[in-house]
DNA sequence: TAGTGGTCTAGACCACCCC
DNA sequence: GGGTGGTCTAGACCACTAA
């Protein structure tokens, strides 16, 4: 068996954890490496692309590569479909409609998806259950503009997260992870007490620079949101 | 100019939006797409691979490659050193070690690093601040046995973060993201009132399955942590 | 068992950018 | 200017797995 890039791949990391490579240091040209594992110079120049999407090295033409002195580590997020995310550990899943209502956009939601004064947005509230318990309470607005197919859709049955993945691609997202405190309206959704610390994720989506979606969800309490590096 | 991985990429991303490529639909064989690409087989497999690796397509030996139904779109998160991130905003970083205590380790924290009864741990709490505002309190504690020269180092100029990340330069590692009310030690140390609403971040790092550390990072009231899609 | 992706090779040309 | 990584090729063999 040749030395694959998977093998190359471990090497590396073993020689930057036993401090033989410490973190700013130069490795070998592609070309060195390869007589050195005895394989293709395409072998070795997967493997540290690789390393460099995972955050361990750096590339630079020229100059080399070499160990990031900061290695900034990269957390991995799926954003998952609420459904998918509560069935997957095995509870059922339960999704209710709050209110569903169509409202000219505020001040600083159009500035936020870039829309223009009197648009209209569809604004939804609901509630998703796992088992018996709240899970996450859902504020989200839809900018019609962008998704007019969403004013015939009633969102009875299925929430607009699930909707809007299946329906509506998007070029850009951004999410912001927040903690706030329970007012007296989620506080009631989530059956909890005002004030108590509550998880908070905010999305927005555009398509193009259009202005798609944004909500907020708003988690039970003592919910954890983990990943692996 | 030959058909690089990167318009082939965008070509398929261009059909995924218009629906030429629905979701769940089957692209041809790689041998098909380098014929209609002009192109050669690797080629194409790399840009297929690097779809595979946004979340945007879905491979199996055999069965061929098609567009996931639900596109699980990921989010990157770097993981900074503190002092740079707060550097990084143009404000001034300011580090105050509160305390640092060896203790030998609590069950809790016994099971979460995986060490043996009674082995030493470093237990150091400090506060990083930007300008004059509370920024981060960090409540940490490291496994002496996995990393004997902590014990020699004083902390009182630099924060345990970006020691062990220069001194333990490779590690696998868990973060877990959610809200807390402010205890009263929080709360006074964040310069907040009790109860406040704490976005909470816990870190624990392994080096081939020793545990080397683990930490609870309580953010300042109303702090955001953000990112792009 | 046959078709698909997974990987490797040996060579080539090129873009970038530090020296 | 020249060395480095970035990319592509044409071909090959292999591993997995659905049919």
């Amino acid at each position: 068996m040749r030395t694959s890039y998977h093998d190359i791949k471990a090497i590396v990391l073993t020689r930057i954890r036993d401090n033989t490579l410490p973190p700013g240091a130069n490795l070998p040209g592609e070309i060195d490496l390869a007589k050195e594992f005895g394989c293709a110079r395409a072998t070795v120049n997967r493997a540290m692309r690789e390393l460099v999407d995972e955050g361990i090295l750096e590339r630079k033409r020229k100059a080399g590569t070499k160990v990031k002195s900061s290695p900034t580590r990269r957390a991995l997020f799926s954003i998952p479909i609420v459904r998918e995310e509560i069935t997957n550990t095995g509870q059922k899943y339960r999704y209710v409609l709050i209110a569903n209502d169509v409202i000219s956009s505020p001040g600083w939601l159009r500035a936020r998806l870039n829309v223009k004064k009197d648009q209209p947005i569809l604004h939804l509230r609901c509630m998703h259950y796992a088992g018996s318990d709240p899970y996450q309470f859902e504020d989200r607005w839809i900018n019609l503009a962008a998704v007019p197919r969403a004013a015939d859709f009633d969102f009875e049955d299925m929430g607009p997260n699930e909707w809007l993945v299946r329906e509506v691609p998007f070029t850009e997202g951004e999410l912001v992870f927040s903690a706030t405190n329970a007012s007296n309206e989620v506080a009631n959704f989530l059956d909890t007490s005002d004030g108590t610390a509550i998880f908070t994720v905010e999305r927005t989506t555009w398509l193009d620079k259009l202005g798609v979606t944004y909500a907020r969800l708003y988690f039970a309490r003592d919910h954890k949101m983990s990943t692996r590096l």
